[in-house]
RNA sequence: GCGCCUGUAGCUCAGGGGAUAGAGCAACGGUUUCCUAAACCGUAGGUCACAGGUUCGAAUCCUGUCAGGCGUACCA
């Protein structure tokens, strides 16, 4: 049950009369922050008594006497200016816990009202290689697609992968020109994947070259600006000279970017340059550029010689994006890629045509929306389609497939302006009543702004940094094993699929434990940090308590069914049991905004209050038999909470370490 | 220029109308004859970027300023 809402409708009953809008008020009743005002507090007898013209003191008195809930409460307090601090009754979180401990959902009750949900997530590039960055998507996507499910809705996982892209052009090209038969006969993702690389430098080269000539311009007119805007002499006037101060600022900052930009491009050209090989393959494909795109063209019109690549390709690539999915432990109710809407795409822009939704300009066919000063293409010039018009295919598919009542797109918030666009489109396409949503997050930078870099500058690639976890969490595993007083407990098989759980657990804590709007500095320490605030903490505290089960040769399974009684009479105790008892809020809240980080919160709170719990209340060496079984229930109930917690989130638990 | 996001402890970040602003890391001190010390308990550390406003009440909402990031029609 969820005590909140319980609450909050009996909050609402007693209003009910004296407030025009009680479920308002009763909203207003929130888990209190301090403990010694309570387990939950009300605070609308302060706004209603302003509305009302009285005393909130008296209000709040009034509002109490009303309430009906002797079976939950002990007698409300009316606190300073008028909270209403309300204190659960022990024999209602008993309960409550009973019921929790009895049931497979630990109390969670079902949506009343379940909707179909579409979440898109993950989508990375077929044969480019998988790095840090694709993980936040893949790992936020996969908890609210869990999440959402454990609640009673309805939900499809959708990776919409890009295998339809440009890359594909590079790497038709790549083979056609550069490729090493025997790698790509011995590890064929490792070549395409060379050859992506290779073709993308090649194109990258070319493009700076013919850009240089523009930058060096632009750095020689911003930096006459800066030297015209410095040698000016100052205004007398304030208001100008504050003015003045600005532009130069503003024209320092310009020269500044501009000088770094061109430091870089030219870097990147040397590299080049330097590299005998590769300028010697660049001088021989001066149109690169020009080439690639005509691969892509021809692969999308149909050329027989390209699709038989395409479908060539495509098996291996999707095998080894597959590897990673099943490390990381996430899976996807469909994998329907751009390609699959390729063919709907002509329809898509006629249908818009015809409606007058879309129309042709500068020779590309475009829709154009209130509040935007660029218009949405969704034809070139040259009659290619862009992401934009799949995406218009897509909502179209899955409105025809599953009916759904939300759209969740799980992606970096870079491209908030495209999907401001696609959903207005959407809207006046005729999808005005299903609900739209950009769950965006943060991108993954750099220490200095350079992201996903190592040392020796190669981006980190996302199998190695699963390695890389994986191996710190061995070593501590490892450490901590050699440690016990005892000697060490553990096989090396055993620590070596312990280490997995942990390490894996640790990285994807890492992305769900911040709240999804803000960038974050990539760290090594900070991803795969495994003290503190992370899922090792909870795994500990899960792992204690199975310990305790072991030692103590407890059949927990039979304790439950006995149906023995819970006390609560240690402090500690019942700051635990009442933690367990919010899971149900902590679900609903995570869900409501799409935010993880609401559930990683409850749970290490969760963890916390079992450490102190685990400190203070022996349970095998409890005084008494009653106590004993009263404890090894708490600890079962936080056992069940941490594993379904941590497993709505795709974290496993180990049963030791 | 316009739009979106961000600014909270030394560092990384929670909290997004409610009472005295929190955690992890780092620092300092304590706890192991006792179910796992990957833990627990404590100390220290803050002008919640700045200025106005709304409110009984503002880190939180509004306006402005400053600083940073991102995006801004034929890339995804």
């Amino acid at each position: 049950m969820n005590i909140l809402a319980e609450l909050q409708s009996r909050f609402a009953a007693a209003l009910a009369g004296l407030a025009d809008d009680p479920r308002e008020m009763a909203a207003l009743v929130r888990p209190s922050q301090d403990p010694k005002f309570g387990d939950y507090q009300a605070n609308f007898a302060m706004p209603l008594g302003k509305r009302l013209g009285r005393p909130p003191r008296d209000l709040a008195a009034e509002v109490v006497a009303r309430l009906q809930f002797d079976d939950l409460c002990e007698a409300p307090e009316v606190a300073g200016p008028g909270f209403i601090n309300l204190r659960l009754k022990t024999d209602s979180l008993v309960a409550a816990l009973q019921q929790a401990l009895a049931d497979e959902r630990l109390g969670v009750t079902p949506a009343s009202n379940p909707r179909t949900y579409v979440v898109d997530y993950s989508a990375p590039n077929v044969a480019k290689p998988m790095h840090v960055g694709h993980i936040r998507s893949t790992v936020i996507g996969d908890a609210l697609a869990r999440t959402l499910r454990f609640l009673g809705h309805r939900v499809i996982g959708d990776n919409h992968i890009g295998d339809w892209g440009t890359q594909f052009g590079m790497i038709i090209f790549g083979y056609k020109h550069f490729l090493d038969r025997a790698a790509y006969e011995a590890r064929p993702v490792e070549e395409l994947s060379r050859l992506y690389r290779l073709v993308n430098r090649l194109v990258d080269y070319h493009e700076g070259r013919a850009a240089l000539p523009e930058r060096r311009e632009q750095l020689t007119r911003a930096e006459a600006d800066l030297a015209k805007l410095s040698s000016a002499a100052a205004p007398t006037d304030k208001a100008a000279a504050k003015n003045a101060a600005k532009a130069l600022r503003r024209a320092e900052g310009n020269v500044n970017d501009l000088r770094a930009g061109l430091a870089q491009l030219e870097a990147r050209l040397a590299e080049v340059d330097a590299e005998a090989a590769l300028a010697t393959l660049a001088e021989a494909h001066p149109h690169i550029g020009r080439d690639v795109l005509s691969e892509t063209a021809r692969l999308h019109q149909g050329d027989p010689e390209n699709l038989q690549l395409w479908r060539e390709f495509l098996p291996p690539c999707l095998a080894d994006i597959e590897r990673v999915y099943d490390r990381l432990g996430v899976a996807f109710d469909v994998t329907y890629g751009e390609s699959f809407y390729h063919d709907r795409l002509g329809t898509v822009v006629d249908d818009l045509l015809e409606r007058g939704i879309a129309c042709e300009s500068e020779g590309a066919i475009c829709v154009f929306n209130e509040g935007h000063d660029a218009p949405m293409v969704i034809r070139k010039q040259d009659g290619a389609y862009l992401y934009g018009t799949s995406d218009l295919a897509t909502i179209q598919y899955r409105v025809q497939e599953w009916s759904p009542d939300v759209l969740l797109y799980v992606v970096d918030h870079r491209q908030g302006l495209h999907f401001q666009q696609l959903f207005a489109t959407a809207r006046r396409w005729g999808y005005e009543r299903l609900e739209l949503q950009h769950v965006s997050f943060g991108t993954v930078l750099g220490e200095d702004g350079r992201p996903f870099k190592t040392r020796s500058g190669d981006t980190v690639g996302l199998w190695g940094l699963l390695d890389e976890a994986v191996a710190r969490a061995y070593r501590i595993v490892s450490d901590n094993d050699d440690a016990k007083p005892g000697g060490a407990e553990i096989s090396d098989e055993r620590r070596r699929q312990i280490a997995e759980a942990v390490g894996i657990g640790a990285l994807k804590y890492a992305d769900l434990a911040v709240n999804r709007t803000s960038d974050y500095t990539f760290s090594y320490d900070r991803m795969l940090a495994m003290n503190g605030n992370t899922a090792t903490y909870m795994q500990y505290a899960y792992a204690r308590v199975l310990s305790i089960f072991a030692k103590g040769d407890v059949d927990v399974a039979a304790l439950r069914a006995a149906g023995a009684a819970i006390h609560l009479d240690h402090p500690a105790e019942r700051a635990l049991a009442l933690g367990l008892l919010q899971f149900s809020e902590a679900l609903a809240d995570s869900v409501a905004e799409y935010r993880p980080n609401l559930l990683t919160a409850y749970l290490f709170e969760l963890a916390n209050r079992y450490s102190s719990f685990f400190e203070q209340c022996p349970v095998l060496k409890a005084p008494d038999e009653a106590t004993r079984t009263s404890r090894l229930l708490l600890c079962d109930l936080t056992a069940r909470t941490i594993r379904q917690g941590l497993q709505l989130l795709g974290i496993r638990v180990v049963d030791r370490m």
